[in-house]
RNA sequence: GUGGGUGUAGCUCAGCCGGUAGAGCACUUGGUUGUGGUCCAAGAAGUCGCGGGUUCAAGUCCCGUCACUCACCCCA
């Protein structure tokens, strides 16, 4: 084309782009996930991009792969930057929002976020290094009431039914079960037993008694460990009491497990199901914990994932501050159905009515006519050149625009409207209108 | 971070045992006068990821490198 050196386009791993008609799509999801946050009463905020990478790594456990700021301009000394980092998560960012703002809030605070967050790991099937994450969470001073535990999952219900998706289950299960439970056992560290249950979906029953032989647990404890992974579904708290265990924090993590499920029993069957082996890795949870997959498919990953902090806020503010939250992972779940083929109906472009230039003398003519559509509400473009009709009509048709409208094509002359599905083509008034007659 | 695969026109890819590049789709124009999606014809478009090596000669062989991709890890 020409001897311009050009960068060659290509996609860069992890960091995922949509076509308008996909996008077209992807923003109605956006839409009525917003309209189900806000249905139940909750707020939005936005917080920077970027924190300090004190706070990202305020409860820095895992070692998230951050990615940092730095400005290629700067020189070696300059450090100005090197404290940024883009947020890797909403909840962070969040816990640090309402300790920043603590006086300005009313609480229990309860607050939707949409956001991209990055991740700079390895990218792979339905594992991105940018994307979109749909948060809410409800933070308040001293302890969040157990019905906020309950209500996150309907919201979750309400909004992830409302959208085209492949059949999911949202798992629940209580942190304080589990722990309790193994600290019932004499188990010395807990956490490192929660880390291997979590993974007995992946390695089985084997991998995971291997693992528990390694952190020096006997067969005695082994077995009731995974008899408890095991339970799941109706019953839960029945069975769990069975095994015979007693802990004080077993006791209240089966109770406050209880009330979730029992709060949750009108929706429909196999939605929301109590599952012991759910354990949310390390992070910061504490009781409830939240992990939904696809039936089909559920080593594609948890589309939606949460639980209940017991003090992630007060990582920055002398006060007790607990929270519960859950994140709907709007890209994981997207791109899965874009992959599939399953993101169809989505326009090219919004337009409704296309205007032909019938000649430079009428274009005055045609922009008072796209204006007078405009105005009655109809997304209107007057075609951008007084190209050939055909032309024009051919664009139209190729950005799937429904209607082309002919302004008269000489002074007095009548409009005429084209269906372009149909092909009818007929007169009619640009002040009166409308497509459904 | 570890291991495997791939890297040729905008896209999907072909290119046999080395002889300086092709197809389909998309794109542009035309098939005359105010109307599209079909058809026909013509046309434009490639540092063969990048660097080095072997060779008279490399898209084709060798080495390196980068990118993409899959698995592990981890997670939304």
């Amino acid at each position: 084309m020409s001897d311009q050196r050009v960068v060659r386009p290509t996609p860069i791993s992890g960091f995922p782009e949509w076509t308008p008609q996909v996008r077209a799509v992807e923003q109605r999801w956006l839409d009525h996930i917003r309209a189900g946050f806000e249905s139940f009463g909750f707020a939005s905020i936005e917080t920077p991009s970027v924190e300090n990478l004190d706070v990202l790594m305020a409860k820095g456990e895992t070692s998230q792969e951050v990615y940092t700021l730095h400005r290629l301009q700067a020189d070696a000394k300059d450090d100005s930057d090197a404290r940024l980092g883009l947020h890797f998560d909403l909840t962070v960012p969040f816990a640090r929002y309402v300790a920043q703002h603590f006086n300005e809030l009313t609480f229990p605070f309860k607050r939707y976020q949409t956001q991209r967050v990055w991740r700079g790991e390895r990218p792979q099937e339905g594992r991105y290094r940018e994307f979109t994450q749909c948060d809410i969470d409800v933070i308040n001073v001293d302890s969040v009431p157990l019905h906020f535990d309950a209500e996150l999952p309907r919201i979750v219900y309400r909004v992830l039914s409302g959208l085209d998706i492949p059949a999911w289950t949202l798992n629940v299960n209580n942190r304080k079960v589990l722990q309790g439970f193994y600290e019932g056992l004499g188990v010395k560290d807990p956490i490192a037993v929660i880390r291997a249950v979590d993974k007995l979906h992946k390695i089985g029953d084997e991998g995971v008694r291997e693992i528990l032989e390694g952190e020096g647990l006997t067969a005695e404890q082994i077995d009731p460990c995974l008899a408890l992974a095991r339970i799941r579904g109706a019953g839960v708290i029945e069975q769990v009491r069975a095994l015979g265990v007693v802990s004080e924090l077993l006791e209240e993590g089966l109770e406050e497990l209880a009330f979730v499920l029992d709060d949750l029993a009108d929706l429909p069957e196999g939605s929301v199901v109590a599952d012991l082996s759910i354990a949310r890795g390390l992070d910061y949870y504490t009781g409830t914990v939240y992990e939904a997959s696809f039936d089909d498919d559920p080593g594609y990953g948890s589309i939606c994932a949460g639980g209940r902090y017991e003090n992630l806020a007060g990582q920055f503010i002398r006060k007790r501050l607990p929270g519960v939250g859950i994140s709907i992972g709007l890209t994981r779940i997207f791109a899965k159905l874009v992959a599939e083929g399953r993101i169809e109906g989505g326009r090219i472009c919004p337009t409704d009515v296309m205007v032909v230039v019938p000649s430079a003398e009428r274009r005055a003519d045609a922009l008072r006519t796209g204006e007078l559509l405009r105005e009655r509400g109809f997304n209107t473009e007057v075609f951008h050149s007084t190209a050939k009709v055909g032309k024009q009509i051919q664009y139209a048709a190729k950005k799937g625009i429904p209607f082309v409208w002919f302004p008269p094509f000489e002074e007095g002359g009548e409009h005429e409207v084209k269906n372009m599905a149909q092909g009818e083509q007929g007169a009619a008034d640009p002040a009166v209108w409308s497509p459904a007659t």
